[in-house]
RNA sequence: GGGCGCUUAGCUCAGUUGGUUAGAGCGUCUGGUUUACACCCAGAAGGUCAUAGGUUCGACUCCUAUAGCGCCCACCA
């Protein structure tokens, strides 16, 4: 026999080997049935699990256990990320820390990519095991890789294919450099915080130059002054017109001088401080792009003053290798001693900072390659777009749904504002850039091309452009895949997986990488494959603690580690708590009581299993009892119907990802439908073991997608069942009309009688004599009279059609039944003569609210038939009760 | 600066074509070992659905404004 508290920790481990040794998670490339694939955002290879990566594998294994009981071929695939510049810092500590090495670079580039390779490697084995403790039903023997040499073909081609459609370019530009990391960024890498600065403001040019006022400039960066280029202006604003175009030598407090050429450019706004903006081209966007536009009326070349270490370049005389913070300091104290500092203002200062090492980012000027996104190269539906057109185009034209729609808008914002993606990274740990430089020469390839003297480039390529493949990459046959004889176009004909099960169904991540990744595996999926990625995005939320704060790992009292919720609650509880009172986009809170709630769920199905398979075993029921449906009891008629009702829902809700809802209703249903009552129905002596079975059978098939070991571990005790509940049909509603309201009647007044008791203090042990008049259903009543007398702790149940009322009897009044509990002595009559006025009170009001309305004629006459006679017929119930409850609370 | 979301019982949340006397779980209170389950059972208390207007016969639900909270985007130096 089964213990009587279920132990997930007992079962989960063996029945996931189970499911894996049976193969039931492998996907079959040549089947028939209609194909449904998730590719797993794939975890960073070097990370461990936390609760972001436990709520993403729940729901998508949920959809994939859905559609795989209802007949899809699901492939679900999984993999790891080499996550480029988060594993090479990691592993670049370690080797600081542990190797006593101070700078792992020295090593050499072949060395440290070797031991991250390394790393890496015995690393992965820590979440694989972690992703199977979910209950995650991939299929492991597809898992892929960022770094498998299939994937790398595929990026390479990628770049080789943009690079010869012009969609690739070098450039030098401002880009966004980490310091900290000593590399670049993309923009949206590039997180902006808002922290106390101070805006200075100092003389720029004296009276004297100007043959006029002082020109003072405003700036929050006064360092970087000492390399500007340019002053500009609004061209309209009408103090400076005489300076436009004039060329002016500046002389700093210290010495150096610099040249600067006034401009107009109507970026320049003219309320903002003294209308007046230093030039400083090489460490700002903004400012570089104003040097391009005016680049020929300008006299002076720009300077570096700030270099890749974020320190003072040898260019700036006196300033040379100090940090940007202590130069600031400096150049604001020379221009204060020389009396040129005018104002000093503490203003909030919105800095750039990385979103990898959260230190700043200083804007450089570098040779970078760039991804063009505005070229209209790309063929699509038979036009050429740019890539940010396709980009559009797929989600307006619906072959792309993001779920909850309003990041649609987020994402189309976002594109709108979109400018070429820098995708080359200064760090060894990634795909290197399949470009080969011999003196002048570019080569772009798979590999060196022949002959002497090239060398290949040095960078990597941004880690997102590789994982903007995932979901194609990962379905080519291996071996062709790094066939260098075979095309592209080629090895896809011939993978058997790409062909079946791409596009993929659902991308399901966190809404915070919508951009790092969604968009970006947009961008490329379509211009590679001419097909999208995914069909639909669901956008899950945070997981947040109890009082709604983020939980960070800097803060670890404040994590829920999913690992340990698993050894104490089990998997299902912690994927229902995750999942229920949830929708797509939204955060959750996740605390203790909560999964408590559903394992105590867990635990709750489980006992109602174990009664159910009790009384198969007392019966010696070894095969699945055949249901005969003409003839039902009002019990096994009522349950059916609730089941047909929640087979269709759940559908329903888990066909529209609406996870939670499923969740939601499940529990409703086994809790206060099957085991508050229809099992405590089937106490008595005439269980329908047919129907017992059926509607459990149908509860663990229902349940299975979102808590699978528990229904799995109860269904291999349940007899007649074949094979394992993960490869069981989901099911589908029973044919035919099952009436329950004679249940119902019987629930309200079973209710209605232990609310009279306790109200009563009528002891729980004691049973009562009860009285009802059943009116025009009273042979519903009487067909379940052994019922209500033992669910109600009946002594004697008196039933008749009408009849006397009842002086001095607790009385109730039900969908037109009365009810009276007669015994003298046990009724508080005071109590009673108080509750019946209450409630006469409130059906009063009732009543008045009811019939204004039907006195109403705008509402007889606008409102839909159906609701109109609705609430006549409400009121109707209502005066009939209200009549009976007068009549009752007289007699007392 | 632009955009978005949230505000429903003490707590966490459901409530989508506008028609329920507004629901659940936890917590609280009362009472319970009744042929699975105390990780349980029965019963009860608790809400002017943030505020103010509007549309409508009818608003938790639609519109407008306000407040509070939160998020995203952004080159005012």
């Amino acid at each position: 026999m089964l213990d009587k508290q279920y132990d997930a920790k007992a079962y989960e481990d063996a029945i996931y080997d189970l499911w894996e040794k049976a193969g039931a998670f492998k996907a079959d490339a040549n089947s028939d049935k209609p194909p449904f694939t998730i590719s797993m955002p794939p975890p960073n290879a070097t990370g461990t699990l936390h609760l972001g990566h436990a709520v993403m594998l729940a729901l998508e294994d949920i959809m994939i256990r859905h559609r795989r009981m209802k007949g899809y071929e699901t492939l679900y695939l999984p993999g790891t990320d080499h996550a480029a510049i988060a594993t090479e810092s990691v592993v670049i500590k370690k080797v600081k820390e542990e190797e006593g090495i101070p700078n792992p670079r020295s090593l050499g580039r072949e060395k440290l990519v070797e031991k991250i390779a390394h790393f890496v490697e015995k690393s992965q084995g820590t979440i694989r095991s972690q992703v199977r403790k979910m209950g995650t039903s991939c299929d492991w023997s597809r898992e892929g890789y960022t770094m498998d040499p299939a994937l790398n073909r595929c990026v390479n081609e990628t770049f080789k294919k943009m690079y010869n459609d012009g969609l690739i370019y070098r450039a030098e530009r401002v880009i966004n450099w980490d310091v900290a990391l000593q590399t670049t960024l993309a923009d949206d890498e590039v997180e902006h915080v808002e922290r106390e600065g101070v805006l200075y403001t100092f003389e720029y040019l004296t009276a004297e130059q100007t043959g006029g006022e002082p020109i003072l400039v405003s700036t929050s960066r006064p360092e970087t002054k000492l390399g500007d280029a340019a002053l500009a202006v609004n061209p309209d604003d009408k103090r400076y017109q005489h300076l436009i175009g004039k060329d002016f030598e500046v002389q700093w407090p210290s010495g150096q001088t610099i040249r600067v050429t006034v401009i107009a450019d109507h970026e320049v706004d003219a309320e903002f401080g003294s209308g007046v903006v230093g030039i400083t081209p090489f460490h700002s966007k903004i400012d570089y792009d104003m040097w391009l536009r005016h680049r020929d009326d300008i006299t002076a070349e720009p300077i570096h003053v700030i270099d890749e270490q974020g320190k003072i370049t040898k260019n700036i005389k006196g300033f040379e290798g100090l940090s940007v913070f202590k130069a600031r300091e400096k150049f604001v104290e020379e221009l204060r001693e020389s009396g040129r500092l005018k104002e000093e203002k503490k203003y909030a200062q919105q800095i750039s900072i990385s979103y990898r090492s959260k230190k700043p980012v200083e804007p450089l000027p570098k040779l970078q390659w760039f991804v063009d996104v505005n070229k209209k190269v790309v063929d699509w539906k038979g036009q050429k777009m740019s890539l940010k057109e396709v980009m559009l185009e797929v989600v307006k034209s619906k072959d792309v749904t993001i779920l909850p729609d309003r990041f649609e808008k987020i994402y189309f914002h976002w594109i709108e504002n979109l400018q070429d993606w820098c995708i080359s990274r200064q760090i060894w740990w990634g795909h290197r850039i399949p470009v080969w430089h011999n003196n002048e020469e570019v080569y772009v390839g798979n590999q060196a091309p022949e002959g002497e003297g090239w060398t290949q480039d040095e960078d990597t390529l941004d880690t997102w452009f590789s994982s903007a493949t995932w979901t194609w990459s990962t379905l080519l046959d291996p071996e062709k895949a790094t066939d260098p004889s075979l095309s592209l176009e080629e090895i896809f004909k011939q993978s058997p997986d790409y062909q079946k099960f791409h596009s993929t169904q659902v991308l399901e991540t966190g809404y915070d990488i919508i951009f790092f990744w969604v968009a970006r595996m947009i961008l490329v999926t379509t211009y590679m494959t001419g097909s999208v990625p995914f069909e639909t995005v669901y956008l899950h939320g945070l997981i947040r603690t109890r009082d709604g704060s983020k939980m960070s790992k800097s803060k670890p009292e404040t994590c829920i580690d999913p690992l340990e919720v698993i050894e104490q609650y089990g998997a299902d509880a912690l994927r229902m708590s995750m999942v229920v009172g949830n929708g797509p986009g939204n955060d959750t809170r996740l605390y203790d009581e909560k999964i408590k709630g559903y394992r105590n769920f867990t635990n709750k199905l489980w006992n109602a299993s174990r009664f159910v398979l009790g009384i198969f075993e007392e019966k010696g029921i070894t095969e699945a009892p055949e249901l005969d449906l003409e003839n039902l009891s009002d019990a096994d008629e009522w349950i059916l119907g609730k089941l047909n009702k929640v087979v269709v829902e759940t559908d329903n809700s888990l066909m529209e990802y609406k996870i939670g809802e499923a969740g939601q209703l499940l529990y409703d249903f086994v809790w206060n439908d099957f085991c508050d009552w229809y099992l405590e129905l089937s106490k008595g002596d005439k269980q329908n073991l047919a129907v017992l079975h059926h509607v459990l059978k149908n509860i663990l098939t229902l349940l299975h997608p979102i808590m699978p070991f528990v229904t799995e571990q109860i269904w291999s005790q349940l007899p007649g069942v074949d094979g394992m509940l993960i490869r069981a049909d989901f099911p589908t509603p029973l044919e035919g009309e099952f009436e329950g309201g004679a249940v119902e009647l019987m629930i309200e007044m079973v209710s209605s009688i232990r609310s009279m008791r306790s109200e009563n203090k009528i002891e729980a042990a004691q049973k009562i004599p009860v009285t009802i008049y059943g009116g025009s259903i009273v042979e519903n009543v009487e067909r379940n009279k052994e019922d209500i007398i033992r669910l109600a702790r009946i002594s004697e149940l008196t039933l008749h059609a009408s009849g006397e009322k009842m002086p001095g009897a607790a009385a109730d009044v039900v969908s037109g039944v009365e009810i009276y509990i007669p015994l003298e002595g046990l009724v508080d009559t005071e109590k009673e003569k108080e509750r019946l006025e209450k409630e006469i009170a409130n059906l009063k009001k009732y009543i008045a609210g009811l019939s204004g309305k039907l006195s109403n004629e705008n509402f007889v006459k606008n409102a839909p038939e159906a609701v109109v006679v609705g609430e006549k017929e409400k009121l109707a119930e209502a005066e009939e009760k209200l009549g009976k409850m007068e009549e009752q609370i007289k007699n007392l």
